[in-house]
DNA sequence: CATACGATG
DNA sequence: CATCCTATG
């Protein structure tokens, strides 16, 4: 089962510069997690809206051309599936009107998968968006438990707009305190790794560095790989026994994010 | 004496095109007159305000982006004037702030020279702005007979946005009535002109059909020649008498109008 | 369709 | 630097 989390930064304009075509073609996963897809269904193309291949969920925000989510299955997966929801709501969660978890329920087999594309505040809009983005993390984490506990397979991929430790940004000194590399989010890393969430890239390459997946536009830090690594795939314990490998896909362009994959043996 | 008039929907865009720099390098005119500058001076390149050749004035609205006018004289030219000054205010004009007037009066031997570079209203945005649209043209016509009546030599050159007669349309039945074709523009047309006043290309050219100056880019009309000639010179009868020749520029790019030149044998 | 703007990242 | 938005023509 390969799964695909991309923040495209706009949906529109990673399928009008065919970069969106070349990455569903190329790997053709099984799920699509989508974030900053900014802007609805109604605006988007049929590519976008009745692909042959996957059924394509989303949840916008209320506010036109700002964030939103999106999650793609591969319908040749999801005709496996017993009772599939599709949801958007997560308790207690603030920025409830920003689109930002896309998130599939289904049974296969006799377990029930939960599989969830969220993209998290970034936060450094006013004091009160760095509130709502710590809220949001605890939001998210009590959520994760609650469906873990519940005997789920959980799977979380997206952008948590944090970077956890020094080894997963280009420049740790310079951005220390800074929005994205605060203490406070890098220690809601810890907490939720060490409540047994497993991020799975680090864990399967403990030792790599110089691997990122966001890098800043308007200095044209990919060039020069000064990024941050910031997307991931968390899983709980169970699901993570089943990983086979995970890359970030850094040759994928289109976006100021590149894409993380990860392939599961189910 | 070469005089160029061209609205050039943002002279920013159509320098980043090169085509000011081509239309310049090809005709350098004497005096070129802009209409829809779309900036100001501080965020102009030194192309814009610095060139080797041109003194360049402008007059920018006061809303960002917006209309505003300019007008380049060559140094060369502008050596032999006595007394150049540099005018932005009509008496009675609405629409003060939108820098619709970029006005150089000078004295070349014992004459005294009024060129006017107007961008007139397009007056389609609300009710109000087509009551002054007309006030506008009132205006500019009042002061345009103040000047003449001075004893001076008088040049307007711009967009005027209307069309004056059929003769001057490619659709006159479908915008009859139409802003920019509506009668109470075109009476203003036929009292200019029966004030004594010229329109300069159509005196040269009375029969020729199917030159235009502007194009709609939303039907993308220029493929199909569906203009509207709206951009003029307006001389007065003396200045008339010295007219060489007038031509619009209809293979200049860059803009959703096309340059209008004429020649002047001072 | 195209040039501007402003918000957001 | 790049995505959206809206206003304007």
């Amino acid at each position: 089962m390969k799964l695909i989390t991309w923040n495209v930064n706009g949906i529109r304009a990673v399928e009008r510069k065919g970069e969106l075509q070349k990455l569903v073609e190329a790997e053709q996963p099984d799920f699509l997690l989508l974030q900053e897809i900014k802007g609805t269904r109604e605006q988007f193309s049929k590519f976008l809206t009745e692909h042959a291949d996957y059924e394509q969920y989303y949840h916008s925000a209320e506010k036109k051309g700002y964030a939103g989510s999106g999650l793609w299955v591969r319908k040749s997966v999801s005709a496996k599936f017993k009772g599939a929801e599709f949801h958007t709501d997560v308790p207690h969660m603030p920025n409830a009107d920003e689109g930002r978890v896309a998130w599939l329920s289904f049974r296969l087999g006799r377990q029930t998968w939960d599989l969830m594309s969220i993209y998290f505040p970034n936060g450094g809009k006013s004091e009160q968006a760095w509130r709502e983005k710590l809220e949001f993390y605890d939001c998210i984490h009590a959520h994760m438990n609650l469906l873990r506990d519940a005997g789920h397979r959980v799977v979380v991929g997206g952008d948590m707009n944090v970077a956890h430790n020094e080894i997963d940004i280009a420049r740790p000194k310079e951005n220390d305190g800074k929005i994205g590399f605060h203490p406070d989010e890098r220690a809601w890393m810890d907490r939720v790794v060490g409540d047994g969430w497993r991020d799975v890239w680090r864990a399967l390459h403990p030792d790599a560095v110089e691997v990122y997946s966001y890098w800043d536009m308007v200095t044209r830090a990919r060039d020069r790989n000064v990024g941050w690594r910031i997307d991931y795939f968390l899983t709980c314990e169970k699901t993570f026994k089943r990983i086979v490998d995970a890359d970030y896909l850094d040759a994928q362009m289109g976006s100021d994010h590149c894409p993380l994959r990860m392939n599961l043996d189910v």
